[in-house]
RNA sequence: GCGCCCAUAGCUCAGUUGGAUAGAGCGUCUGCCUCCGGAGCAGAAGGUCGCAGGUUCGAAUCCUGUUGGGCGUACCA
C-alpha cells in the first residue's frame, strides 16, 4: 500500500473513532493496519475497536459497530467493510481502487510507491568488514547480500544511505599474517618452515609468497641484465622501477617496492587483474609458478633473503587480500559508496590504520578521560565504565602494557561516524562479534550518541553442506568456503536469493550440492520463471500483432485470479517499507514468491492473449504491472531479472 | 557459572512487532498441456508451535521456570 493511501485510511479511521464520541483524542500508534493472514478477511484489518475497548471498557464488537457506522470511505477506495472475530474491522479494496493502482503501476514502473525522501536523513550501513587476512568466507557472503540489499531497501524507503567496509589493518592479526607470508617466502628459498604457532595455514598465503618470490626474481633479473624496465612501469603505477630499485639500502629499496606494489593493487583495475590472474579460488599457489630457470633460487635468495627481515609482508599481503575481496564483491554485485573516507582511499573502504595515523585513537581516549567517572585506571590498565549502560562489566581500553585494545579503536571509528553526522548507523557483524554488541552500544551512549543511534545486526553463522555434511571452517587453519566458490557453484543470483531467504539472525544451511545440481528446485527459479512466461506472452502477442503498452480496460478483469494478482501488486510498497522498518530484507524474497505464485495461478487460469482483443489488452496490462513490480523487487534483493527468454 | 540467539509438518524455513481455522518450498500420493514455456497449476496427507506455568478479550509471538542446540563470556580481533 502506498504511504498516502495508508494515510487516507488512517485518517478515515480516526475520524470515525472520534465521531463515536467515546474519546476526546486518540493515539493512533497502537492502531494497526495490516494484511490479514487469510485473504477471505479482506485486504486490510484493523484492531481499532479492540484498542478503543481497552480504553473505554466496552465490548470490542459493539465499538466496532459504532466505528463502522461512522466510516465514510469513498467508493473508489474501499469496497467492503465488515466486522469479524473478536472485533476486527476488515476492509476490502474496491475494484476501482485496484484498477487505478494497477494502472498507476504500469505508468510509474519502478517508481511506483517509492518512499518520499526523508530530507537530509542519512543512514550509514557498515557490513562484512572481514579481516584482510584471507578470502571472504560464507558468512561474509551472507552479510554482503544482506547489507547490500538492505541499503537498496532503505534507499527506496527514502533514506540517504552510505555503505562502508571497515578494514582491520592495524592489529596483531596483520602482524601474524605478515609473519605467515614471510615464513612461506623463506620456505621457497629452502629455509625450514617457520610458520608461527597459530599462523595462517591457508593456501592463499603460499600464493602471496610465491607471487612475491616470482616478482622479486624477475626484478632482479631485469635489473641485473640491464633489460628494458618498461614492463615494470605498469606494476609500479607508472613509477620507474629503476628509481625504486637502484640506490638506497636494501631496506629502503624493499620499502619503495612495497609502496609501489600497494599503490598498484589499490587501484581498481590493477586489483582486478591481480586478483583474478594471480589467485585461483583455491590453492592459487600453483598458478603463480613463474618460469623456473631464468634466475636460480639461490640467486634470488642471496639477494632477497635480507627482505625476509625488511620487507613489509603484512602490508603487501593486506593490499592483495583487499584487491581480492574487492574483486569478489564486484562479481557479487556489491559496491561500497560512503564518500567520507580519506582522499587517498577508495570510496567506502575505511582503514583502521588511518585511526592511528591521524591520532584519532589517542584523541578518543583523551576525550573519554574528560567524561568524569567514565574512564578509570585499574591494575595498570584503563577501563571504560560500560556496565552502567547495559553492559555486563566494564571493559579495557588500554592494556597495562600501553597498547590500545580493539575496543578503543572501534570507539574511535564509531566516533568518526558520529562526527560525520549520520542520523543512524547500522553495523552488520558476524556471529563471533556477538559479545561486542553490548559494550559498543554502551560506549556510544557514553560519548553522547542517542540510545538508538547504533543498531547492530548479527548475521548468524552459515553451515555449508557438501556431500550432505557440514564443512568445517577456520580462517587461520586455512579451511574456508569462500564467497568466490559459492558464486562459482551456485551463481550470483541463486546465492544472493538464498542468503536472503532466512532471517538474518537465524542460522542458515547452505547446501552446495543442491544449489549446484538441482537448480530447478531453487526458489529463485520459481520467481524467474514468472519472467520467462512474461517474455513468452510478449513474444506471442507480437506474433498476433496484439502487443501493446497501452492500458487496456481493466474493469474487464474480475476473475478471482486476476483480482488476487492486483491485490498482491498493490501490497508491494508496504512490504518494502516493512522490510526497511524491521531491517529484514528476507521479507522481500517471501513477498516475491507470493507474487510469483499469484502470477502463475493467473497464467494457468486465463489465456492472456486470446480471441477477445479487449480482454487481451486488459490482461496484458496486468502482465506489464507484474513485470514492473517483479523487476523492482528483484532489484532490491540484488537478483537480476532475466532480460530475455531463459 | 553468567549473558545473547535459536527450537514451528518427515526435511529446510515463513509467520506482517499480541490477532481470526498456524503457512510455503522440498519430499510422498492423486489429477491437469490439440491452446502464450508443465521450471507451472489444482488437490490429498502431514502439527500438543520443545515442555510447564503466567500476563489478557486473544500467545508461535510477551513474562517466569525448564529441556535441548548454537554463540559469546580476554588486558584477542
Amino acid at each position: 500500500m502506498r504511504p498516502d493511501v495508508e494515510r487516507r485510511i488512517r485518517e478515515g479511521l480516526r475520524a470515525a473513532i472520534l465521531a463515536t464520541g467515546r474519546v476526546e483524542h486518540l493515539d493512533l500508534s497502537a492502531v494497526h493496519l495490516e494484511k490479514p493472514r487469510d485473504p477471505v478477511h479482506g485486504d486490510l484489518a484493523t484492531n481499532a475497536a479492540m484498542v478503543l475497548a481497552a480504553l473505554v471498557k466496552a465490548s470490542p464488537r459493539m465499538l466496532a459497530e459504532e466505528i463502522v457506522a461512522r466510516l465514510d470511505f469513498p467508493p473508489d477506495l474501499i469496497g467492503g467493510v465488515e466486522i469479524a472475530g473478536p472485533g476486527f474491522i476488515n476492509l476490502r479494496w474496491s475494484d476501482e481502487f485496484l484498477f487505478r493502482e494497477t494502472e498507476r503501476i504500469v505508468r510509474a514502473g519502478s517508481e511506483y510507491g517509492l518512499g518520499e525522501k526523508k530530507a537530509g536523513k542519512r543512514i550509514q550501513l557498515e557490513f562484512v568488514s572481514a579481516n584482510p587476512t584471507g578470502p571472504l568466507n560464507v558468512v561474509s557472503a551472507r552479510a554482503a547480500a544482506v547489507g547490500d540489499s538492505l541499503a537498496r531497501i532503505l534507499e527506496w524507503a527514502g533514506w540517504e544511505v552510505e555503505t562502508e567496509f571497515y578494514v582491520n589493518d592495524g592489529g596483531t592479526q596483520i602482524q601474524l599474517f605478515g609473519d605467515s607470508i614471510r615464513a612461506r617466502f623463506l620456505e621457497l628459498g629452502g629455509f625450514p618452515s617457520s610458520l608461527p604457532e597459530d599462523g595462517y595455514r591457508g593456501e592463499w598465503v603460499r600464493g602471496i609468497a610465491r607471487m612475491l618470490w616470482d616478482l622479486l626474481s624477475e626484478i632482479l633479473r631485469t635489473a641485473r641484465e640491464d633489460l628494458p624496465l618498461e614492463p615494470w612501469r605498469d606494476l609500479t603505477g607508472g613509477r620507474d622501477i629503476g628509481d625504486t630499485w637502484e640506490g638506497g639500502t636494501t631496506r629502503e629499496r624493499a620499502a619503495a617496492l612495497a609502496d609501489a606494489l600497494c599503490d598498484h593493487v589499490e587501484q581498481r583495475n590493477g586489483a582486478r587483474g591481480l586478483a583474478e590472474g594471480w589467485f585461483a579460488p583455491r590453492g592459487g599457489g600453483d598458478a603463480l609458478a613463474g618460469d623456473p630457470g631464468r634466475v636460480s633460487d639461490e640467486e634470488v635468495l642471496a639477494l632477497g633473503e635480507p627482505w625476509g627481515e625488511t620487507f613489509p609482508f603484512g602490508r603487501v599481503g593486506v593490499a592483495f587480500m583487499l584487491a581480492w575481496q574487492r574483486a569478489s564483491f564486484e562479481r557479487f554485485g556489491v559496491i561500497y559508496n560512503a564518500d567520507a573516507c580519506a582522499e587517498s582511499e577508495l570510496r567506502g573502504w575505511f582503514h583502521e590504520s588511518r585511526l592511528y595515523e591521524t591520532r584519532a585513537v589517542e584523541d578518543t581516549l583523551a576525550n573519554l578521560k574528560t567524561l568524569g567517572d567514565a574512564v578509570y585506571e585499574k591494575d595498570g590498565a584503563w577501563w571504560l565504565a560500560t556496565s552502567g549502560h547495559g553492559d555486563d562489566e566494564d571493559r579495557v581500553l588500554v592494556r597495562s602494557d600501553g597498547r590500545p585494545t580493539y575496543f578503543l579503536t572501534d570507539i574511535a571509528y564509531h566516533e568518526n561516524k558520529l562526527r560525520r553526522g549520520y542520523d543512524s548507523v547500522i553495523d552488520i557483524w558476524g556471529p563471533d562479534h556477538h559479545g561486542h554488541v553490548g559494550r559498543m552500544k554502551a560506549a556510544m551512549q557514553i560519548v553522547g550518541a542517542g540510545r538508538d543511534w547504533l543498531e547492530v545486526i548479527i548475521a548468524q553463522q552459515v553451515n555449508v553442506l557438501r556431500d550432505g555434511k557440514p564443512v568445517r571452517m577456520s580462517k587461520r587453519g586455512g579451511e574456508i568456503i569462500s564467497l568466490d566458490e559459492v558464486v562459482a557453484e551456485a551463481g550470483v543470483d541463486t546465492a544472493r536469493f538464498f542468503f536472503l531467504m532466512r532471517k538474518t539472525s537465524s542460522h542458515l544451511d547452505f547446501d552446495l550440492d543442491l544449489a549446484r545440481k538441482a537448480s530447478e528446485e531453487n526458489p529463485v527459479y520459481y520467481v524467474q520463471y514468472a519472467f520467462a512466461r512474461i517474455w513468452s506472452i510478449y513474444e506471442f502477442a507480437r506474433r498476433r500483432n496484439l502487443m501493446t503498452e497501452e492500458m487496456g480496460d481493466l474493469s474487464l478483469l474480475t476473475a478471482r485470479e486476476e483480482v488476487r494478482l492486483m491485490r498482491d501488486l498493490v501490497r508491494f510498497p508496504g512490504e518494502v517499507r516493512a522490510a526497511a522498518g524491521t531491517l529484514e530484507p528476507h521479507r522481500l524474497t517471501v513477498y516475491l514468491q507470493d507474487l510469483a505464485h499469484s502470477f502463475h495461478k493467473f497464467y494457468q487460469g486465463h489465456r492472456v492473449v486470446g480471441d477477445d482483443d479487449g480482454l487481451s489488452r486488459a490482461r496484458l496490462s496486468i502482465v506489464h504491472a507484474t513485470r514492473a513490480i517483479l523487476e523492482t523487487g528483484m532489484g532490491l534483493v540484488g537478483v537480476q531479472p532475466p532480460k530475455e527468454r531463459m
